[in-house]
DNA sequence: TCTTACATAGTAATCTTTATAAATAGTGTA
DNA sequence: TACACTATTTATAAAGATTACTATGTAAGA
């Protein structure tokens, strides 16, 4: 555990922003100048593969990484990106069904509902 | 409708198999030894403003693209990514939970599940 | 002390996608 | 037919995120 990766993962566990690897990067540059991006990137696989980390990545866009808590959904914004945690109960049944009719072994799921935050909306009510 | 975006559209509608701008690109480069990469991207996006073609995409990975004819969700294998269509009812409701609980206006949502298909469970079985 | 294993830094390389500019073709009009 | 206008394609450069690679450093154990 060395000290970048501590603060790596202390910055995952206290912001709740859902930052991308640059956001680590950019946030952490002032106290280790010479870390490299690719540290970042590593540490967060390594996060991964623990299950400490989730990633999230949308298309061409930087993957956000999420710290792994409570089982929960996001919401993203189309117009500013924001990501929003909010509560439903788990769908277990939809990967039973997909189970069963694709003969798949059934690993995850991964649900996003998309649209525009409150704040987005009101800037866009502003144009008119 | 030139001849090129006649045959990217044909090749979405009759292979079924969530092609990726490359596959797209290979499969007509016999037919279109000229043809542009940007022209599939280019064609591709015509398709997704007016709802013709879904992008799904995965990360780093390339996206792929996927004729809308119904409504249906995506199984992907972990192993080979491989995509297979399977039918379950729309999850409206958790749309408009989801706007109740963060203000967001709901434009849609994305749900995919993740596994490992026959044919790579049998090879990894195979292996033991 | 020596060795082994692993983490990091720095940088090059990869890969997908987009942007740009020039060439091409189609359509409608005078 | 000649001309202008528009959209599409091609070719290539560029962008951006992520990975690969190599050398360096560092900590723990024998």
């Amino acid at each position: 555990m060395t000290p970048q990766r501590q603060a790596i993962l202390e910055y995952l566990v206290t912001e709740h922003s859902h930052p991308t690897a640059d956001d680590i990067y950019k946030a952490l540059s002032a106290r280790f100048p010479n870390m490299s991006v690719a540290t970042v990137y590593n540490n967060l696989r390594v996060f991964k593969e623990v299950g400490l980390v989730q990633e999230m990545n949308y298309g061409d866009a930087s993957s956000r990484f999420d710290f792994v808590t409570s089982r929960h959904y996001h919401i993203i914004c189309d117009a500013c990106g924001k990501v929003v945690d909010f509560n439903y109960p788990v769908l277990d049944e939809i990967e039973s069904v997909a189970s069963q009719l694709t003969g798949f072994k059934v690993d995850r799921h991964r649900l996003e509902v998309y649209g525009t935050c409150p704040a987005c909306q009101a800037e866009q009510a502003h144009k008119h």
